[in-house]
DNA sequence: CGCAGGGTTGATAGCCTTCAAGGTCTGTGG
DNA sequence: CCACAGACCTTGAAGGCTATCAACCCTGCG
């Protein structure tokens, strides 16, 4: 369920590059020399969709989502990313979908060839990056359930509980969704109108308190019943 | 019954019409030193949901879904596997999904220590699993959204081309469905009696008929125009 | 022949979307 | 400091798509 480690510096306003490094060391640091810095401004795009999978990211801090467009324009956000994620590692040929920046973010960019080649020589590495496939995989199993068979209520549960445990701090009353209502839409496979009728409801149940740029947990328990995740 | 027939080699990434030729090598044949036989009768389970993985399979003959359940019931059909296809590799500790025969089957079974094992010291295998991965992910994505953004009518075109195209004969006007309303809905994120209205519109609409235990496709133009899937 | 299970069709209800309008917030410029 | 514009958010009303409930059909089988 947890992908690599959150950085805890995400909300930190450190000043130029000073980013501090997890303790622990990570088979992922292995990839830092070949790694380039990138900004992007909020809601600016990072990789299209449909271009080739030369490079992967990684967040230091920001956050991004995935967007996917049919043709006749219906909108699908796959994830939203936080500092410590990586994506465009899964994509063969060309990214399946676009990236684009939620807030402004500062990225490390990787050349996807290097990291093939260096996995090739560094089993520690070709594991990590395996498992970080399959937590993707079970990440989309999970989505599965919920696009086909939640209710709106339950989608939007289930998403608050997801962003707060990948949150810099879970169990946090406080939870910043930086992501604006269009963007939950598109990633539950509802409208506008829904969701936020539906933060609505949970409102006036006491579940939680809309602020400016997020909602505060009152009531993890009734969140968690409707999300049909009892475990935790 | 021609379930049995689809082709082994489907997700050895070879193109569709090439059955005739003597097989070509696959690092997946490794794995057979490992492998036993098993036969599993129709309606049967294979494995459980929450079971420890300790095996993956690969479909000899036969038809197989993975199959989810909520604490309430509701139900989520995840995939279904045709001869050549091989599932339960993509669990870490236990299996997220049931596995269970849609017609009576016959697998070869492997320890996953063995696969992974080997796994470690063959890099073609390794990048094998890999691609089955993330060929995975990629359909998990395409689900994402068909569940998420398309409607009913749309979700069943899309079914009834992807079994065309992973059926042992591709294009062909015939084409089986071993699976009943049931399942078919819950993959689909529907109820029966809307997979049932759909089909009998499309039926109507002159786009296929429904036989026996299948559907004789008439107008695939139609079909990938309401799927929204414009390509091929 | 009767039964059982799956499939199909009809009627109704309800959830969610669509369409519409107003509200709130934020950044900008006078 | 205030006014204003635009984007985002929220709420209301109406409609449509799909689920639900119900009945019937069809087929295979003991």
């Amino acid at each position: 369920m947890q992908s690599i480690m959150h950085s805890a510096q995400q909300t930190a306003g450190l000043s130029h590059g000073m980013i501090a490094r997890p303790p622990a060391p990570d088979a992922l640091d292995l990839l830092e020399q070949f790694g380039s810095s990138v900004t992007v401004r909020r809601e600016h795009e990072i990789h299209g969709q449909g271009d080739s999978a030369e490079h992967c990211w990684r967040i230091l801090t920001g956050c991004v989502r995935t967007v996917r467009l049919m043709e006749d324009g219906r909108r699908q956000v796959g994830e939203f990313l936080f500092p410590g994620d990586i994506f465009g590692l899964d994509d063969v040929a060309i990214h399946e979908f676009a990236a684009e920046a939620v807030t402004d973010v500062k990225l490390r960019r990787y050349p996807r060839r290097m990291v093939e080649a260096l996995a090739e020589s560094r089993p520690a590495l070709a594991r990590r990056l395996r498992a970080l496939t399959l937590n993707n995989l079970h990440i989309a199993h999970e989505r599965m359930m919920l696009l086909g068979r939640k209710t709106a209520m339950e989608r939007l549960a289930s998403f608050v509980l997801e962003m707060d445990r990948r949150s810099a701090t879970p169990g946090r009353a406080m939870l910043d969704l930086p992501m604006n209502r269009t963007d939950i839409a598109d990633h539950l496979g509802m409208t506008v109108e829904t969701v936020c009728r539906g933060l609505a409801h949970l409102k006036r149940e006491g579940a939680l308190a809309i602020c400016r740029s997020g909602v505060e947990l009152h009531d993890r328990r009734y969140l968690r019943d409707l999300a049909c995740e009892p475990r935790h």
